[in-house]
DNA sequence: TTTAGCACTCTTGCACTTCAAGTGCTAACA
DNA sequence: TGTTAGCACTTGAAGTGCAAGAGTGCTAAA
């Protein structure tokens, strides 16, 4: 059913006063406060009516009304304003889009950081970094009993690991290894890695096969190991500050999620789109958070999505300006992406 | 003044209690509990002493006694009976310690989580990684315009950048930059480097200075970006199912702290001692955290402090338990440094 | 020196009242 | 027919008074 005009403006001015104040909001406040040339009232014919076809409803009776969870959908698909970022959050942004880290890790937890401090919200960022596989091996020496070993890998990482032996390693050792491991240790993920593959390497190794087996295991623990440093959370302290979560309980669940990780990143594996993705309520996650809501944008270079960046909040969060923000943000970023391929 | 027998138990009955329960402690328990084979009246004389002596105190006239920052020091100090760390705890731990993780980051990572878990407090580490020095500079080419550049360092660690150009790298190029890197810029502090070595760089250069002052831009950001890196904490949300931060307020605090890392590392860094360190209630950090206390145990390797770990938790902690838990992990981390520094 | 007894203090929980906010409904009005 | 004023109703929040319970300090007796 379609909204009529006046239905809609009493909608997102309700949506507006609750994302501003997080109290129920009564036709009092709205006849005062907005223009409408209505009595209260009517308002509140009105807001019945908005209740019935459910886009509010009333904490208790004699509460004002609060949006339900297809009001906000209706608010951020219609009614919403879009939100302009200020001259200050601009440059923040660009600041950071330039701030270019060696290291996405790094450039991904400084961004969830600006992010969070601009939106007042808990941010996080995902990088996804699944299914890398090894371009190729090398070796540096270190002294006679230790190198270094480098997986050059697929997604652009460079992984390294110092690697300490009992006994010396010799010249020889670290050159057979190298083209053993460059022959038949490449391009496959360590999960993938079958039988014949390991015989051909052994055979190729000889009489250093031990070493070499070694070194393999080391190579898959390094592959394997930076699993869980894809995701990182900032200000987390903030929600704290809005009354939803004044409750160590609510506050509790929050932080439970952040702690275990690899739930954000089902948030992102979960992403089908390319899209802004607005997880309302407990839309997402088995309502894991009660009270709160998942604004998240994957960031996509080249066909691939390759992390993303979300922001975590009160059901009632701003959901103009964080939208605003994210899109900004991955927009640079990706721009930044392509310009750098195309050198 | 000397405490009497008696009121030594009295004392440590009164901790233990509060320790265990967390709520102030009253004659009638401990004449029921404790087999003092003494009346409620005659402890309460006793524990009336205890108050003057500043030991203890009451939160309000018709409540029991609660220790007083003295009264936890006294405790720890000669009191406390010595926690023996049960099968369970002493394989985790062990399991803990072998399990080699490549970067020291990652393993304190680990340890932290293990140590919370084990405690049931909040964790956290600390990596010291100040006035680093690179030993040697190695490259590995990647394709025509890109190379690996590596920083073997002094604390043992590796840091390594993909560094893209836009122009062609010539195997030239990397060696000559190799070489006046290896030759002029080692074995010095960033921060303390002075102009003559960098024009002696630049000169030794040629026509590659300017390639060369930018892997030294590189080289430097590569040595200060980890600068943040160094604190890992763990278990937050433990602290809040204790009682004393069941308050939203405080558990801001806590959290506070745990998000502005560099706090953390002050702490590391106030420590004169090797020994491990207990800052009850707010000794520490301006009352940052109320009623909250540390334990922090540095860890030394061949005269130097590297790093530490420690605990956070409620006044009341169990103070037995985690100095026997952080005093057995540092244990086995400092022998099998100094083994690994024998070989 | 220890203890029993007692008066005192303070918190906690509960029932109760009051107050304000906001509603829905009805009837009057333009 | 749509809008509004008025009123009864509901509900949560806040405040009050009271009794119960826990723990103390003090005094006097053992």
């Amino acid at each position: 059913m379609e909204l009529s005009e006046r239905k809609k403006r009493i909608l997102k001015s309700v949506i507006d006063a609750y994302i501003a104040f997080g109290e129920p909001v009564g036709s009092k406040y709205l006849t005062e406060s907005c223009s409408f040339n209505l009595s209260p009232a009517t308002v509140r014919n009105e807001m019945n009516e908005l209740e019935s076809l459910g886009y509010l409803e009333q904490p208790h009776t004699s509460a004002g009304r609060v949006p339900t969870t297809s009001g906000y959908r209706t608010y951020i698909e219609l009614l919403m304003e879009r939100y302009r970022l200020t001259v200050e959050e601009v440059s923040l942004l660009n600041e950071l889009l330039d701030f270019k880290l060696g290291e996405m890790s790094k450039f991904m937890d400084e961004a969830s950081r600006v992010i969070s401090e601009l939106t007042n919200y808990t941010a996080f960022s995902v990088i996804k970094k699944k299914g890398v596989t090894v371009k190729r091996y090398e070796f540096v020496r270190v002294d006679g009993k230790s190198f270094i070993m480098l997986l050059i890998c697929d997604d652009g990482n460079i992984r390294s690991r110092h690697v300490q032996e009992i006994i010396p390693v010799t010249d020889e050792m670290l050159s057979a290894a190298s083209v053993a491991l460059n022959e038949s240790m490449v391009n496959v993920a360590p999960e993938r890695l079958a039988l014949p593959a390991i015989i051909k390497f052994e055979e190729m190794l000889g009489e250093y096969a031990d070493f070499g087996r070694r070194l393999l295991k080391i190579a898959y623990e390094m592959l394997g190991v930076t699993e869980d440093e894809q995701v990182h959370v900032s200000g987390v302290t903030k929600l704290l500050s809005y009354p939803e979560f004044y409750n160590v309980s609510k506050a509790r669940c929050v932080l439970e999620v952040f702690e275990r990780k690899r739930d954000l990143v089902s948030v992102l594996l979960d992403t089908k789109s390319n899209e802004l993705n607005v997880y309302i309520g407990d839309e997402i996650m088995d309502a894991l958070i009660p009270d709160s809501s998942f604004v998240f944008k994957p960031i996509n270079v080249g066909g691939n999505t390759i992390g993303g960046i979300g922001v975590v909040g009160p059901k009632r969060m701003s959901y103009n300006k964080v939208i605003a923000h994210l899109e900004y943000f991955v927009k640079g970023l990706t721009e930044e992406f392509t310009e750098e391929d195309n050198n």
